[in-house]
DNA sequence: GGGATTGATAGACTCAGTCCAGAAAATGAT
DNA sequence: ATCATTTTCTGGACTGAGTCTATCAATCCC
């Protein structure tokens, strides 16, 4: 996943993790909203232009660790993982420590509908992931309103179990608990 | 709800429907990305800080109709009517020309993530809502997690027979009937 | 050395969204 | 009628995200 890169062209500089770096310090000193792309990357050593080498928005920032978790959970998935197997996997890969910025920047999440809304379309990511792995019925159609219930109620599920685990402080039960219980409540597929 | 005002000030200009005719045309003639807030606001014969005046942003032009629906959810569901019969008054109220623009924008919708989010944003006010207004069960916290995932699970069906319901076409049955569909699909509480 | 490829940079540009000071239009009181 | 008040409308300046383009730098392969 990193890089099985050898061939032609100027190898990258170590610039992503330095400007997530960088930018988890501001973040932390003047908040998301009052810090702009341009300090970031003077802080990072780069210029603002390679910023958008590596992320497509600021608020990329925020869910690189969820950002890492839908990955995963799309590998395994498409490596033909059954869909609650993954989705168990990929809970337990994700240790206490990963609280996205975005969370611990809640006071900004709490007012300003950007960061709501880029939030939201990792769960529209995870949604679709979901519709494309559940088993379809007999004669099920792709865009059969039974299996997009399903889907976005298993999202639903799967969301409110990393937001309640997040909720739980730092002394909380894994991720993977929540998830089970989440899913155990929703009966709906198998 | 309109306007039951007599005092003072200046009365407003028919702004705001002039604003919402000429956005319609224009993103029909040049597409949502392609028509700026400014031309907007010349068609509609106003100033630009005016449109601000009306809209918090550009895009919630785009869902008009989904937000008049939310406001009418939270509404009935504050005059204390229970949530499955508020949610079944609300569809039946919604007639079959009430597709939001975002929607007949769906070029732009799938390849923009600014689009999907802020629709998004309408999926979590009403998650939010229903979160609200579901009952607790004994015991329960406000942050409970069988609540949480009731009430996005929910959300997730409400949204599937939504979106079913759009992409039905312009011959599809009453929102209604996806909607009852829909949520025998989840039989997560009553 | 000479391409070819890829990454980094600078700079200009568009546009959404914020802010503010002031003009315009109404009301009610004196 | 005049005045103060309240609310809307307007113009203009400003910030900052995101796009684009041209150019330079670093590496590989021949």
């Amino acid at each position: 996943m990193k890089s099985e890169r050898m061939s032609a062209g100027r190898p990258r500089a170590s610039s992503r993790d330095t400007i997530e770096e960088a930018a988890a310090e501001l973040f932390l000193e003047q908040s998301y909203h009052g810090t702009t792309i341009e300090e970031i990357t003077q802080r990072a050593g780069v210029s603002r232009a390679t910023f958008f080498n590596y992320f497509g928005s600021k608020s990329d920032l925020l869910w690189i660790d969820a950002d890492h978790a839908i990955e995963r959970l799309e590998e395994l998935v498409e490596s033909g993982k059954p869909l609650r197997a993954a989705l168990a996997s990929v809970a337990a890969e994700v240790g206490p420590e990963r609280v996205p910025l975005a969370v611990t920047q809640s006071d900004a999440m709490g007012t300003r509908d950007e960061l709501v809304a880029s939030g939201l379309v990792r769960v529209a990511r995870v949604a679709a992931l979901l519709r494309s792995a559940l088993p379809q019925e007999a004669g099920e159609g792709r865009h059969s309103l039974a299996l997009n219930v399903r889907a976005n109620s298993l999202a639903g599920a799967v969301v409110a179990a990393w937001g309640s685990w997040i909720m739980g402080g730092i002394d909380r039960a894994p991720l993977a608990d929540y998830l089970r219980d989440a899913l155990a409540l929703v009966q709906l597929e198998q």
